[in-house]
DNA sequence: CCATGAACCTGGTCGC
DNA sequence: TGCGACCAGGTTCATG
């Protein structure tokens, strides 16, 4: 499920679903799911306030404190209103009324977290892509300044937030750039239009709802269409879309990279 | 500072 | 059909 347009996603869809009304107790199911705190901790009965994103959390805003949900590679969330509840539940919020939200996650990897506000999480986090604190003077200089592989630089969540292993793929292939590129020498045309292209992928794929393989839904049935726009990711052994090279497939700073040779060009001096 | 690999988990797929 | 190997949209930690 989760990179940036997905977990914006299910944080819009979230949200009216259980704005204004009040989380009563938490049930952890797995029981390393909350992070760093203990159901006790948030006893009482806490108004929901607002549910928001901030790099790849979802954030539910309380009167004096957040809850803020990393779904990492599996991870659901979403209201249900009867009894039961499905086999791989890490976490149930009860809510006045009767309705649960419940966090799903098959590979148990997704925590969720509490703090007093989003303090913590911004110290870690670079800007949010979408936002203009985000802009092609800081792209440039933060870029220039560092040796580092590209792909790596993108998916570090310090340096930029919100991007994952589909975006980053699908942003520099289409901005013609190889993802075993070394920052420092990508020349500044190229990353002026790799960031046009990072904001428009995410923005796009956020009006699709994200991108949804197999047949998770979220949305009474529906589920994010952006994989039917994909150029890039999970394409190998298909023809580029723009040369008809063929693509491949290869490992780039440990994860599974998906690229045309012939219209990305390597960035190494 | 940077890269790499393992760890955390379960389930799906592919080859034999 | 069965079984092992390998893979998966993320992050953190140890090591070189």
């Amino acid at each position: 499920m989760p990179e940036l347009p997905e977990v914006q996603t299910v944080a819009d869809y979230v949200k009216p679903e259980i704005m204004g009304n009040y989380i009563t107790s938490v049930d952890p199911i797995w029981n390393k799911v909350l992070d760093n705190f203990d159901s006790k901790d948030i006893e009482g009965r806490h108004k929901i306030l607002n549910v928001t994103r901030r790099a790849k959390f979802i954030i539910i805003q309380f009167e004096n404190f957040i809850l803020a949900i990393h779904l990492r590679m599996t991870g659901k969330l979403y209201v249900l209103e009867n009894d039961s509840y499905p086999k791989h539940t890490s976490a149930i919020f009860h809510l006045e009324g009767g309705k649960k939200l419940i966090f799903e996650d098959t590979r148990k990897f997704g925590r969720i977290y509490r703090y007093s506000d989003l303090t913590e999480i911004n110290e870690r986090h670079g800007p949010e892509p979408l936002s203009s604190d985000f802009n092609t003077d800081w792209f440039v200089k933060n870029m220039k300044s560092k040796k580092r592989n590209i792909k790596a630089l993108l998916l570090d969540q310090s340096f930029l937030s919100g991007l994952g292993n589909i975006y980053v793929d699908e942003s520099l292939w289409a901005s013609g750039i190889h993802p075993n590129s070394i920052s420092c020498h990508i020349p500044k045309q190229k990353i002026i239009l790799l960031y046009k292209n990072i904001r428009r992928i995410l923005q796009e794929s956020i009006e699709q709802l994200g991108t949804t393989f197999i047949s998770f839904t979220f949305l009474n049935g529906q589920s994010g269409n952006y994989s039917n726009e994909l150029k890039i990711f999970g394409k190998q052994g298909c023809s580029c879309e723009k040369c008809k090279n063929k693509i491949i497939k290869l490992k780039v700073s440990g994860r599974g990279t998906h690229v045309c040779k012939k219209c990305q060009k390597v960035y190494k001096s």
